[in-house]
DNA sequence: CTCCGGCGGTGGATTAGTTGCCATGAAATG
DNA sequence: CATTTCATGGCAACTAATCCACCGCCGGAG
């Protein structure tokens, strides 16, 4: 954990005082258009002097890529705001099957479910690179709401969107075909970290199979396999951890729909 | 639409009003003990008076049963507040299949996805049974929390609840074959409408199999095959639209942990 | 009474997806 | 440099689940 006044933190500071600019993002899975547009970040409304006060009343708290930042079945309190990094939610089954719920990034916050009760996480967030986040208190929170409806908001605007993107989620696993999913992963993977290469596109991130696989809904080999059918039909190739998509107008026939 | 003087819809707001008290349940498929307490309640936490305002500024609406309330990609603005009845919320996909996220009782408020703003529904919502609604305009809404702290915090545990349901229906979509779900399914159902008959629970609910895979995510013809095997079973029978589960322990075990 | 539409129930063919296992190569670790 | 770990890939057997088609039943409406 890093004090306040180290200045990793206060540039880590710095950057979320100005997240409203940054080109924050979330990684899910999802057809719902408005989603596209980036989730609403949790400070974007309030006034500088408000981010200070907010962050004042969180702790810092440095998390390494793959250490976990809270566990389902664990007590919470309040939630971790994203200063920067990316943390990936999930939920493992008891079969040991898992499902990756979202990755979010800077600016947005995650834990829960509750905000302010003390109840058990029901997911589990790991840092999918390293990351800071601030904690807030269920007693921070409803204080600073109290005093500053702005956060309010933000919070509502938050939970609404994480309801559109869990609820679009649902839709998916409950009416597509995990090669439809697939699909529609890849699309999203697209816009989202793309890199336009002349007619193609080249998703570079470090993602494996088993992390798609959970993206979806499906086990790794399954993925591997549809990724090697899509590979037969020429409508992607892979080079070692990249995959660059040549056709993405077949991708979104694919998809199914919408 | 009736007109606020008359004498059922002020009935109807006398429900609402008292709801707090009413044992409003909400229908969904989750492992989540914490929702098995039921959701909260939108006007919860406020008073009469308040209750009254709130009341005022929506307009009330009376939904038949089998009827539209709203329709995914249709525009949308502001919610409904459930004043009597149950409200299915569900989705279909291009290619016709269709996944329930939830049915929504008395006390609860559907619509959306956002509460302010005006995007599209991307889910539709049909009552279940013939339903009183009042319209929150996103407008209105806005007025609202700004004078009454406690609507948005009403707002905001009832987003939370809607997260949670919809993360816990992905969780199970993702990681639990469709025998499970239905197990767990089951046993939800006997938690929420059973009537114990002995060391036996009925469950009377007029729920065709269709309805069952909708909430499931399965198709209907499974749905029948795997009632019959729990038939075959002796774990329940089946008597004219009516469900009797015989073995609740074996309906625990084969729904996988937890 | 008869017709009709929704619902439950079956069956068979087909496929989508799983499970388990083993091989390989690259990268990390000692 | 040697070893281990991890990501990918391939394969065979298996089963869960779907799809399509059809049938009979029942309750309601004309």
């Amino acid at each position: 954990m890093l004090s306040p006044q180290a200045s990793g933190a206060s540039r880590a500071t710095g950057s979320l005082l100005l997240s409203n600019t940054a080109p924050a993002q979330a990684l899910l899975l999802t057809e719902n258009a408005a989603l596209a547009n980036g989730p609403p970040l949790l400070l974007q409304r309030l006034s500088l002097k408000e981010r200070e006060e907010v962050l004042k009343e969180g702790q810092r708290r440095v998390v390494y890529r793959g250490k976990m930042l809270f566990s389902q079945g664990t007590p919470h309190d309040g939630i971790f705001l994203i200063e920067s990094g990316r943390i990936r939610v999930f939920y493992i089954a008891p079969s040991g099957r898992e499902i990756t719920l979202a990755y979010w990034h800077a600016g947005n916050f995650v834990g829960g479910p509750e905000l302010f009760g003390q109840g058990m996480h029901v997911w589990s967030g790991v840092a999918a690179a390293n990351s800071v986040v601030v904690h807030l208190s269920g007693k921070a929170l409803r204080g600073l709401i109290a005093r500053m409806p702005a956060l309010a908001i933000g919070l509502i605007e938050g939970l609404t969107f994480k309801g559109k993107c869990y609820s679009a989620l649902a839709q998916m696993l409950g009416t597509r075909s995990v090669t439809e999913r697939l699909a529609h992963l890849l699309l999203h993977l697209c816009d989202t970290y793309g890199v336009p290469e002349g007619d193609t596109v080249a998703i570079g991130t470090a993602l494996t199979h088993a992390d798609l696989a959970h993206m979806v809904g499906a086990t790794r080999q399954w993925v591997t396999i549809s990724l090697k059918r899509l590979q037969a039909q020429g409508i992607l190739s892979t080079e070692k951890s990249k995959i660059v998509v040549h056709q993405l107008d077949a991708l979104h026939a694919m998809r199914g729909g919408t």
